[in-house]
DNA sequence: GCAGAGATCAGCT
DNA sequence: GCTGATCTCTGCC
């Protein structure tokens, strides 16, 4: 399967989030492969998006936000968990990621209840805290390139049958931008 | 099956 | 000091 080019994510926040659904999110570790079809994505922006880490500016977390676009964006929230994000944004915009909330797990479903210590299909990647223990995504693959064959990348998918979209989870603010992507699955 | 507390880090109004 | 782009465990309030 093709990895997807840097290209495709030098675009508007918002179309990479929706045109990430179906694709295929692959973890590499030790000679084994993860592998998960992206089912439910949000968009986070820059100036225009209170709801946004990048919103108030540049820090020390969330820098990747500000670099090069198809690099992971990986941060610790609530003391326990990471979130895995997608740099995207278009060449006008100084800032924005897509945050990667649920996949369809595909391959090595087995490490991935091994990681998560669960025994429920439905509870291995469901949640963006979730995803990262199943996929062993940590503070190590902040910044890892995803538009080339690495520990962590994306390609082509499957074209999404029918999106839904609706406002963004666990925000107070812009819930009236409706930047939350999902497919059935 | 569902509501509520707890875990505990980085960045703030 | 409080709040959050979260999840799990508890108790039935």
């Amino acid at each position: 399967m093709k990895v997807l080019p840097r290209s495709f994510y030098s675009r508007d926040t918002v179309k990479v989030a929706k045109d990430l659904l179906g694709k295929t999110l692959v973890r590499k570790i030790n000679g084994y492969t993860l592998a998960g079809i992206i089912t439910e994505t949000e968009a986070y922006r820059y100036k225009d998006d209170p709801a946004s880490h990048a919103y108030r500016g540049i820090t020390e977390r969330n820098k990747a936000m500000f670099g090069e676009v198809g690099k992971a964006y990986v941060y610790f929230t609530y003391g326990m968990y990471y979130c895995f994000n997608v740099v995207a944004k278009s060449q006008r915009v100084d800032a924005g990621a897509v945050l990667i909330r649920a996949l369809e797990p595909q391959k090595g479903i087995t490490k991935m209840i091994r990681n998560r210590n669960t025994a429920l299909v439905s509870n291995l990647t469901g949640g963006p805290g979730k995803l990262t223990q199943s996929l062993k995504i940590t503070k190590s693959q902040y910044g890892e390139d995803l538009a080339k064959h690495s520990t962590l990348y994306i390609t082509e998918g499957v074209p999404p049958n029918k999106v839904v979209l609706g406002p963004r989870i666990g925000i107070r603010t812009a819930t009236d931008k409706l930047w939350n992507f999902k497919i059935k699955v």
